[in-house]
DNA sequence: CGCAGTTTTGATAAAGCTCAAGATCTGTGG
DNA sequence: CCACAGATCTTGAGCTTTATCAAAACTGCG
């Protein structure tokens, strides 16, 4: 389960970065795959990556686990601002500092590259910039989409697209765990922990998934078409 | 009203990028200020700009006016994803396609800039590419930031938040006209044209706002603490 | 002046939050 | 292997906020 350090030359092997067709192929389709490379670090559930405010001095990429971004807003309500998954990365500052917080949700493994190195690979080689600014957009664009569904959605709606997303991300399509609790996922959408439970439970009661623990499947299309925001609630 | 295209030459010299001081006067800050050089147009209120789908051949840079980028979710219900204002630049997409509408708010005149050419420049010069990606980043993070305030709080907050962030993108502290109308601020902050209004009212009754027409003036730093999450509604 | 679009205000209903209790899960020690 | 404690999850009841429906006031303009 827990992934020796020597393990990484495997998953990430040390080229620096990688082609992946995913990318090249690029209408409408793919992440562009950067491959950080750099110490790997290990984190247990609840451990703080970095906080807000601290010196921005790493970006990092998930190897395995879940991080969570987080930030306390003055009348202490918390905001999750976005989860990241296997192979994804986060940390990348504009400024000097980190505007919110990260954390492991459980056992997590990262790989840790300073940033300086990144600003230096772009300005070497034109193919990593044009890499990195092709991240930057898909980020962008990833954050736009989100709040599109996730602002202006009922809570149906919002946890349909949440789950859908989520498949799509592990690639596990289907079936997968969400390692992170009712109260990480209702701070996400900007729900109560209460209505995130109910709306699990209409979401059993209809048949669209199954649960054991945190353990979620999705049963058929029918989810999607409400994430789409096609269907109001169907059948 | 309607400047001419020789007008151009003076508000963009054609230097290519320009410092601006607002730019220079930033703590850690400051937005990139990228000056897109190209062909001016002029488009009249509610005037598309491109739609959706449409090939993304050029990128712009707002002159004079106003636009909003726009979706339509298969349900009817219109998104209005931003407003952008003069000096700001939108319609980079990562993709080969725009993935949302830009129409013109009031007549409004903008730079229309190759796409081809934005690529070509970063290529060519490390220091337009950095900006890129600094300008990315803020951009970025200026999509997480307006989430953040337009999903996670009430009505109060949503709107004072806007008007707050519109004061300062206009650079007229306090004092600026609204040219848009309740319906698009609705469906920017995801509320309905009522609430919006009603909201507008309660800022008058508290002595927070004036308003004229779609003139607005904010009167004190009442609102900024509301905007801030600071207090919850205050006197 | 009068029309069409916009803005404001009112009454009602629905969605989701809060408070509260009970159920389930997980890890720990006996 | 079982019992227990603490955390997490689920469900219920009442209340607040906001959407919806409806109508009146305002604005710009021919």
């Amino acid at each position: 389960m827990l992934h020796a350090v020597a393990d990484r030359a495997e998953v990430y092997p040390s080229s620096g970065r990688q082609q992946v067709d995913a990318h090249v192929a690029r209408p409408r389709a793919g992440l562009p795959t950067l491959m950080l490379q750099g110490l790997t670090r290990t984190f247990a559930g609840g451990g703080t990556i970095y906080a807000q405010e601290d010196a921005a001095e790493f970006v990092y990429q998930v190897a395995s686990g879940m991080v969570r971004t987080i930030t306390l807003r003055p009348d202490g309500r918390r905001i999750v601002h976005g989860f990241h998954l296997g192979g994804e990365i986060f940390g990348l500052e504009r400024e000097e500092l980190h505007h919110c917080s990260a954390e492991a949700v459980c056992e997590t493994h990262l790989i840790q590259c300073p940033h300086s190195r990144i600003d230096r690979a772009a300005g070497d080689d034109v193919e990593i910039a044009q890499e990195l600014r092709s991240w930057l957009l898909l980020s962008r664009d990833k954050t736009a989409e989100r709040s599109t569904h996730l602002m202006y959605g009922s809570a149906f709606e919002k946890l349909a697209y949440f789950l859908i997303d989520v498949a799509w991300r592990t690639r596990c399509q289907g079936s997968f765990e969400l390692a992170m609790s009712r109260y990480d996922i209702a701070d996400h959408l900007g729900l109560s922990s209460e209505t995130v439970s109910r709306t699990f439970s209409v979401f059993r009661n209809r048949g669209l998934i199954t649960t054991c623990g945190r353990q979620v499947t999705l049963l058929d299309g029918r989810l999607q078409r409400i994430g789409a925001g096609l269907a109001s609630a169907g059948a």
